[in-house]
DNA sequence: CATGAATGAGCATTCATTCAT
DNA sequence: CATGAATGAATGCTCATTCAT
C-alpha cells in the first residue's frame, strides 16, 4: 500500500487515526494516552500517524474542531424544513434524549477535557470562544425566528435565552456525568423542556 | 521516648502542603503539575511531602476530597440560624454572586478536572458518587423545609428539584468557564434565581 | 529488450543527485541533512535516489570523492601550457584568491566536515590519505620542476616544501572560517605568497 | 550519597560529567554520541547528568567554553616569569612539540566539529570568534613586548604577525590529522618555527 | 521503473519516587 | 527526621530505508 495513493485514501486513513486516536483519547484521556496506545489500537506504525499529524496536540486540537463543527452543522442540516422554531428547539431537545448516558459521558468527558486543555492556552481559548459563540448564535437565531412567527414572547432577551438553553444542556449533562439512571436522565430533559418552553414562550 | 513532633504539628504542616500542592494544581493542573514544582512552590523537600503523602495521586485525592467536603460543610454552619427554607436558598445564591468569575473559573477547573479523573477510577467515581449524594441531600432537606413550611408547592418534587438546582448552577458555571463579563454573570444567576423560585414556588 | 534509459542518461542523473545533495549537505551539514531535505530540493522521488545510491553515506563518500580528485585533475588541466614552475604556484595562489570568501566557507565546512567523519572510519582514513598524497605529489611534481630548471634553491627539502605549502593554504582558510573579511583575507593571501616564494626560492 | 551535598561535591560531579562525555564526543563526535552512550561510559544514570547540565548541547557548548578558556589561561599562567618575547614564543612551540600526535588529533577533531557547529549557529559563532579573538589578542601582546624590547624587527604588523602564527599552527595540526608520522610532525613544527622567527625579527 | 507511504529502531528529555547521608 | 541527588522507565518524536503498487 504505497505510493502516488489518491487523495481519498489519504483522507480515509486521516480519518481513521482520528477516529482511533480519539477512541483512546475517550478512554484514557488527552494527556494519559500514549502515542504507542494510539500505535497499538491502530495497528499502524508510528511513522504513519505522524505523517498525517505533526503532533500528538495538533491531533487533538484538529479533532475537537471537527467535533465542534460537527455538533451545529449537523443540526443546520436537519433543520431545513422545520418551518417552526418550537420544532427546531424540540428536535434539539429530541437529540438530546436519542443520545445514551453512556455516549453523553463519553461525548463530554472529550469535551471537558478540551476545555480544561483549552483554558490553559490562549490561541485554543480563543478558538473554544468562536465555537461557543457559534453554538450560541446558532440557538438565538432560531428564537429570532420564533419571534418573528410569535410562537415566542414579544419581549425575550434572545442573549439570555439563549445562553439558558445551552447552561441548562451543559448542567443536565453534567449532573449525569458520573452516575445517575438513563430514565432519570430522560425524565430530567423532559422537565428542562418544558421550564426552557415555559421561559420562552412567557 | 520524646512525642518528637506533636501531632498539631503534623496535622498543620500537612495542611500546609496540601494548600500548596492545591495552588499548583489549580495553575497548571494536576497531571501537568511536578512534583518539583510544589516543592518550589512550598520552599519544602522532596522527602518531607512524601513522608506526608504516599503520592502526587494521594495528594490529589486527598485534596479534593477535603474540598468536597468543605463545601457542603461550610454552608450547614451558616444555615444554624436561618429558619426559612427561601433565605437558605438565597442565601445559596448569594454565594455564588460572591464568587468573581476568576475565583469561579479556578474552581471549576480543579473541580471538572477532578471529575474526569475520578471518571476513569472505579473507587475515585464511588467516592465522587457520594459526595454528589451529598450535595443533593443537603439541598432536598433545605426544599423538605420549605414544603413543610409552605414556602415552596406541595406538589414539588424534591429530587428532581435538587437536581434541577445543581444542574443550573454547573451549566451557569460552565457556560462561563473561558469567556464572559462579570456582569453578564451576574445577572445570568439573577434569571436562574428567578426561575429556579418560579419553580419551587409554583 | 530495449536499453530502457542510456548510460548516458543515468550517469546524468546520478550527477545532478549528488550535485543537489551537496548543495544540502553543504547547507545543513551531512549528519543534520535528512534525505526528505535532498528530495525536496531536487523535486525527485526517494526511490529515485536510492535507485542512484544504496545510502546517503555512500552518497556522502562518492560526493566528497569527486570533490577531492576534481580539485586536483582541474588544476593539471590548466597546466598543461605553463612551462614555468614559478607560474604553476602562482596560479595556484589566484585560485584561492579567485575564491570568495563565502565560497571558501562553504568549501572547508563540507571539506572538514568529511575529514571528521574520515577520521572515524578506517576505510575512509585510507582513502582521505590517498587523496592527500595525491595533493602533495602534484605540489612536489611542480616543484620538482622548479629545481631543474634552477627557479627554485636547489637544497629544497620536496617534501617539507609541499606540505608547507598546503598547511599554509589550510591554516590561512581555518583562520578565516567564522569570521574576517574579505580584504584582510586577500591580503594575507599575498603576504602568504610572499613567504613561501622566499622559502623555496631561497 | 545524597542529600545536602557540598558544593565541591557538586563542582566535582560536574566536571566528572563533563570529562566523561568529553571522552564520547572525542570517540565518536557530538552528533553520534548519545547519551546513552555517556551514561554508559560514566556508569551514571540519565537522570543524574540531566540534574547537571540541562542539555546534551548545554554540555557540550559548556565543554567547548571550558577548553578554549583554559588554552589562553593555562599559557599566561606559565608565562608570568619569562621576561623575554622570542622564549614565550618557543614556548608556544614547545608545548606544540609536547603534545602528541595521538593527543593532537582528539583535540584537533574536538575543537574542528565545534567550530562547525558554531559555524551554523549565529550566537555560537559570537562566541567563537570572541575565542579566536582573544588568541589573537594574546600574540599580539606577546609581539609588542618583543617589538619594544627590539627583539623583533620594528616595521613588524602585529595583527598579520599574529593571524600568520595561528594560521601556520592551525594548517599544520591540520596536514597530520589524519596521518604521518610524529617525527615528521615534530620536525615540521621545528621548521615552522624557524620560518616564523625569521619572518618577525626580520 | 518510479513513487512515496509505511516502518520501527533510535533518541533526547522528563519526572515520580527512593533512600543514603 | 529532613534532605535532595539519584534512578530509569516512560514519552513524544525523527528519519534512513524498504517495498507494494
Amino acid at each position: 500500500m504505497s505510493p502516488k495513493v489518491s487523495q481519498a485514501y489519504k483522507d480515509e486513513k486521516r480519518a481513521i487515526i482520528l477516529e482511533g486516536a480519539l477512541h483512546c483519547f475517550i478512554d484514557k484521556g488527552f494527556q494519559a494516552t500514549t502515542i504507542d496506545d494510539i500505535v497499538r489500537h491502530l495497528g499502524m506504525s508510528k511513522g504513519a500517524i505522524y505523517s498525517y499529524f505533526s503532533s500528538k496536540e495538533v491531533m487533538y486540537i484538529q479533532m475537537a474542531d471537527d467535533k465542534m463543527n460537527a455538533m451545529v452543522e449537523n443540526s443546520s442540516e436537519d433543520f431545513k424544513n422545520m418551518p417552526s422554531a418550537e420544532d427546531q428547539i424540540r428536535y434539539m431537545f429530541d437529540r438530546f434524549r436519542r443520545q445514551s448516558l453512556d455516549e453523553l459521558r463519553k461525548w463530554l468527558a472529550f469535551h471537558l477535557e478540551f476545555m480544561l486543555y483549552a483554558a490553559r492556552q490562549p490561541e485554543l481559548t480563543e478558538r473554544w470562544n468562536q465555537y461557543a459563540n457559534k453554538a450560541l448564535l446558532f440557538m438565538q437565531e432560531i428564537m429570532e425566528g420564533g419571534m418573528k412567527t410569535g410562537e415566542f414572547r414579544s419581549d425575550l432577551d434572545i442573549a439570555a435565552a439563549s445562553r439558558l438553553f445551552w447552561s441548562v444542556r451543559d448542567g443536565l449533562a453534567l449532573q449525569f456525568m458520573l452516575s445517575g439512571e438513563e430514565t432519570d436522565y430522560k425524565s430530567m430533559i423532559n422537565e428542562m423542556e418544558k421550564k426552557v418552553f415555559r421561559y420562552i414562550q412567557g
